[in-house]
DNA sequence: ATCCCGAGGG
DNA sequence: CCCTCTGGAT
């Protein structure tokens, strides 16, 4: 397990390395954040800001969503993964924030979860970027560095690595530090080839460790 | 535990 | 070819 300081040399680490993260999907409110949200599940920020240009000169309001069919939505987010369940979460969604949230999407958590194809880490996004709400969402890079570094243990499930970062980071610091996980893991700390060679915590980290000695012994 | 599911990188 | 991408619902 690591050390307190070895934690906040770690959070200083990730300060220089990337001292403005920030959430990368393309929006001008809390109805396009969601959908983008929603988009970018298995799928990168990249690829999502490529197609909602478009989707959002097209669909302005819930009520277009809505009255869209199934059919054309899908072909409108086509490029993205899993475009049949996510074009009809994102009906269904738009039409429970008109009848259950009169047209805005909701602040809170809970009731964002509540909404079709809105999970923890997407209602964790929407609160915590449009809502300036306190929270950690754990993705897959967030789940990747945490589990590399050693800051959680490998078999945590992705809510026990949410409740550690919770209560090892000061709850002002979650935000920034949510978008400074997701740039080192997106950027440093990659899934399929991490910079271990160049990376300032090497030292404390179990993967990085572990992978630099296996490079050694091939060269 | 499994399915969904196209784009992009190596 | 294989792996991964800011997951969620069943």
């Amino acid at each position: 397990m690591l050390t307190k300081d070895e934690l906040s040399r770690i959070r200083n680490t990730w300060a220089e390395m990337f001292p403005d993260a920030q959430c990368e999907l393309t929006h001008r409110n809390p109805l396009e954040l969601t959908v983008a949200v929603v988009l970018s599940a298995q799928a990168t920020d990249a690829l999502v800001n490529k197609v909602t240009p478009a989707l959002f000169e097209k669909y302005q309001t819930p009520e277009d969503y809505v009255q869209v069919s199934l059919e054309q939505l899908e072909q409108d987010i086509r490029s993205i993964g899993l475009f049949r369940s996510k074009a009809k979460n994102i009906k269904k969604l738009a039409q429970s924030v008109i009848e259950e949230y009169d047209g805005e999407i909701p602040r809170s958590k809970e009731d964002l979860e509540k909404l079709a194809g809105v999970g923890r880490k997407t209602a964790n996004v929407v609160a915590s970027v449009a809502f300036d709400e306190p929270a950690i969402a754990v993705d897959t890079h967030v789940e990747r560095v945490s589990k590399r570094l050693g800051i959680c243990r490998w078999k945590d499930s992705v809510l026990q690595v949410e409740k550690t970062l919770m209560k090892k980071i000061p709850k002002d610091e979650w935000s920034v530090t949510h978008h400074r996980m997701i740039f080192f893991g997106r950027y440093h700390c990659k899934a399929q080839s991490p910079k271990c060679a160049e990376c300032p915590l090497v030292d404390i980290c179990r993967e990085g460790k572990k992978r630099m000695k296996k490079q050694g012994r091939q060269d």
